[in-house]
DNA sequence: TTGAAAGCGCTAACAG
DNA sequence: CTGTTAGCGCTTTCAA
């Protein structure tokens, strides 16, 4: 196309100085109503969109908030950014998506590339701290850093214990009285603490229940594991997952032996994903609110861009148990 | 912190001129080994990171690509999104997320923010034209937009006619004869595109297709229409859904009714999401190469910010039937 | 209510 | 091989 149009044009075409242009795409300092009258309609006749880089520049923040995420593919996370996303924007806001498929190298280059465009703030999804971050912002969601410390870090997680509790609860509720635990070794804490709280509050019953692991998140490993497990101990008659994924293989391979659900045995898994109500029976699992911790942190995160000084640094909300037919 | 770190200070470190210190940041121009060392060393020791927005705003253009795109929820557009994002970056470019949310609003105003941002170029995923753009490279993937014309719109799709046929062949060879398939009516094109081509392809077997639609992507009411449809021709022995989700939703509702699938009735999907393998039978599906698509359309929209003429300014790739239990 | 002008950090002539 | 310098488009004092 033929030639730039910035602001000069604008103000050139306008009759007035730049200053009143920025004042009045900006709404600040004053000027006449015709006077912005006069302007506006410029703008609109040349589809002017005020550059955003040079404003950055300018001013030395970016309205561009970066997200580290493992994968963007999961659903737990992809329920998480959509909600961030939303919310920033409504705020003026865009966001800037870093898939680092769990590899640090990945990861750190992200984040430089994430500090040279001088996003406003990070907010990080990986379990991994990232110390070049320099004075920008950081909020970590649903995963704990390592070497967290309530004292310097910024987090908003889900009460993956509690959650736990919860599964535990509702195979008790159930009637059950033997009962294991299929969870997922060295990928994420929040396996771990949901193994513990489930295992805690049983133990609080009486019940020592049989840990049992895979060593990454798939179905198919589930339903290995859970093959074995019935074979030397048919006896069993609650199982809890970490995981709704886990909690599906595993279902299978009770389909596969015989032993019906939630009739001989009872199943909840954790997420509350699709896959859980598209089964029948449908799986009981545990809702994390993607919603209230996307917001929370983007909130979060949103102040201490403004310079306050965070009171609560360190929100853990509350998870839900949704019962549904695999535990009914 | 305390003072701000530029190309400035690093110069000054260094001994050298900005111009030097800008050469060796960009490995353009030429200098000396020992130069490039020591100036190396004091940006290391800075942990500089170069400003990229004063350097978008100087060069015009800004390493980033925006992604317009309804729900990153969708397995489908997050599978597209997370492979385009991995190869964009690998050539030094960002990417900016939009959830429109199917809001033509909402994505106006994405639209407005992204040229403000002065992005590079514009992955378009909704399926509507935002006229808007300007001089930015726009490349449409997955959807065609609204008014598509061969010679003005650079398109990267999969071929979901020819999906279609694949669902119809599936069936045939499986010895269906009573066909029925169901689909989303008024979502996307796409549905109805892989409608028409599974329809065609059983017409020229001289089966005429009962056409059954839902208002929505969705599992219930997939299930309540299948529940309608056996209830008045109980001879249907094979059913193709132009979605998973939809067969998921078929699926149930056939076990309800004790109509076992493969051997009663075979069942085919679309789009070989995670729960197409995670029943009992697994259930076949049509896999769209994702990972070909988003090659694809980076790879165009590369060509297009490099101000390289499009050839083919019209991708169309084919699919591929994944067979599983559902129809053996 | 408005304008003039400095400067954000960087790149790219141009000059040496 | 290296330095000087004019902007990129915008905001924001300071003056009028």
């Amino acid at each position: 196309m033929p030639q730039k149009i910035n602001i000069k044009t604008i103000a050139a075409l306008s009759g007035v100085s730049v200053a009143t242009v920025s004042r009045i795409i900006n709404q600040n300092g004053r000027f006449s109503a015709e006077t912005e009258a006069r302007v506006r309609k410029v703008m609109e006749d040349l589809n002017y969109h005020p550059n955003t880089v040079a404003k950055s520049l300018r001013q030395d923040h970016s309205m561009v908030i970066g997200i580290l995420v493992p994968d963007i593919t999961n659903t737990h996370f992809s329920r998480l950014i959509l909600e961030i996303e939303t919310c920033l924007f409504r705020f003026g806001y865009s966001t800037l998506i870093c898939n680092t498929n769990e590899d640090r190298e990945l990861e750190k280059q992200h984040m430089d590339a994430l500090i040279s465009q001088r996003v406003s703030g990070i907010l990080c999804l990986t379990g991994n701290r990232q110390t070049a971050a320099g004075s920008i912002p950081v909020v970590y969601l649903d995963r704990r850093p390592d070497g967290y410390t309530e004292a310097e870090d910024h987090l908003v997680e889900s009460d993956n214990r509690q959650g736990g509790c919860l599964q535990a609860s509702a195979l008790l509720d159930a009637g059950c009285s033997n009962i294991a635990v299929l969870y997922a070794k060295g990928v994420d804490l929040n396996h771990m603490m949901r193994l513990e709280g489930c295992c805690q509050t049983l133990a609080m019953s009486g019940i020592n229940a049989k840990a049992l692991s895979v060593d990454r998140v798939s179905a198919p490993l589930a339903t290995a594991a859970i093959r074995e497990l019935a074979a030397q101990d048919p006896h069993i008659d609650g199982l809890a997952c970490t995981n709704d994924l886990l909690a599906v293989g595993a279902f299978l391979g009770l389909l596969e032996m015989g032993i019906r659900v939630p009739e001989m045995l009872k199943l909840t898994g954790y997420d509350d994903s699709p896959l859980a109500n598209v089964y029948n029976p449908s799986i009981t699992s545990i809702h994390q609110d993607a919603q209230a911790m996307a917001r929370s942190a983007a909130d979060m995160l949103l102040r201490m861009i403004d310079g306050e000084s965070i009171s609560g640094k360190h929100i853990m909300l509350p998870t839900r148990l949704i019962t549904r037919g695999s535990t009914k």
